[in-house]
DNA sequence: GAGTGGTCTAGACCACTTT
DNA sequence: AAGTGGTCTAGACCACTCG
């Protein structure tokens, strides 16, 4: 069990802050603790599955920033929210697209595989690093012609000022996963790094199925909170 | 990138169901893929990540079940919810104790170290699996003498019946971690295994914080879902 | 008692990042 | 050009589970 010493040394070590942002390489790490690569890997994974430490790809390890709260049931856009607890948001569009969805999201839409969509790929920044992969996938019914306008502002924006629709219920599921293929290299993670996934079905004011968030956060930039009302039988 | 095909090869098998609940031997495995233990591992290691498969330590690894549906805005026992998803619920009592709380729990209760507190430990199984460690912490001051109670009922159920309190707003907060130590022994896993972490504010019908839970899920066995409505600007 | 998973050693090569 | 992380090999021993 050495490898739990190990991850525990390390940890006290970020604690009284002996380690800068970035870590010393591994083989300076395993032989300051006498161990080999493999071993002293594991007792990083450890840290990284408790979300203290992650990697970016071939560039090493690095200490993780305190998460964003992030409140599924609250409307305000990424950057508004990052910047309302004294953080740096930016935003990367991927693409925007017209697609047809595959079987998973066509069922989620309530539409088939032959309907086309709008998909909406956007990469955001905490401070410059790279945090969740969101994709949109958007009825075009609601949304004439969307493509043809600016990304720059968020789309709850696009869709209140543009097209008179408003967010107003929303379903949404939690769940943990990897990231693998373009999703992990966007974000800079290696394939395999743990990964929180929210899936989010949004409605508007008339209780129409307008769109649906695929969201892949770095599972150690998000902390999920929300305050509810039980619903009591 | 040999263990990523070996991971798509295994998923293959699984959805094709070729392996049985429970897999071959990690030796066996990795010479049918002609190559290491470590590398195979790696792709097991993998699936358990995705929630595909799961570990019970020194027993093996065996193909997860469906996750059961959680709503943290809903107060249904755990009993009543998995029998509503057609599983199979059974709880165990770990221990019922009065202690003083770590500075962690003081905060959250917004009490201090040297106040005691009950603390209630209970695991969780799911079809014979164990799959979350559930703590609660409770203010003596509402339940007098709460550990002379019979504890085969669930909380809400003896805070009802019996102290007239019923939950009506929770604040949670769901984040990933890793399982270590008696939690991570207690649900048959390995120090390091991948865990969804759930922690629950509770508030009586008179807005009176009454307890906290820290629950510690396996991370395969749950999906958190709800449905809300927005906060508009 | 046989076999298993958990852990560890002592290397190696390559592609990539960084200096 | 040097160093790094990602990946892989070919073993080994031990404590534990299971038949």
């Amino acid at each position: 069990m050495q490898y739990l010493k190990i991850k525990d040394a390390i940890f006290e070590q970020i604690e009284s802050g002996q380690l800068g942002q970035k870590l010393p390489s591994e083989r300076k790490l395993a032989e300051s603790f006498n161990t080999t690569r493999i071993t002293l890997r594991e007792a990083l994974s450890l840290l990284e599955s408790e979300g203290k430490l992650f990697r970016e790809d071939r560039r090493g390890w690095f200490i993780s920033p305190q998460p964003l709260i992030y409140d599924p049931t609250n409307t305000t856009e990424f950057p508004a929210m990052a910047m309302a607890q004294g953080r740096n948001p930016r935003s990367e569009l991927l693409s925007a697209e017209l697609v047809k969805p595959n079987k998973q999201i066509a069922q989620l839409l309530q539409t088939t595989t032959e309907d086309e969509l709008y998909r909406i790929k956007r990469l955001r920044f905490l401070d410059n690093r790279p945090v969740v992969v969101v994709t949109n996938y958007i009825l075009p019914s609601f949304f004439p012609n969307l493509l043809e306008t600016d990304f720059t502002h968020s789309l709850s924006i696009i869709y209140r000022e543009q097209f008179n629709r408003i967010y107003s219920k929303t379903r949404y599921r939690v769940s943990t996963t990897s990231l693998t293929g373009s999703t992990a290299t966007a974000l800079r993670a290696t394939a395999g790094s743990p990964a929180m996934f929210v899936e989010r079905l949004n409605y508007d004011q008339y209780n129409n199925l307008i769109d649906c968030d695929l969201e892949y956060w770095r599972h150690d930039a998000i902390c999920i909170q929300s305050l509810a009302t039980l619903k009591n039988a």
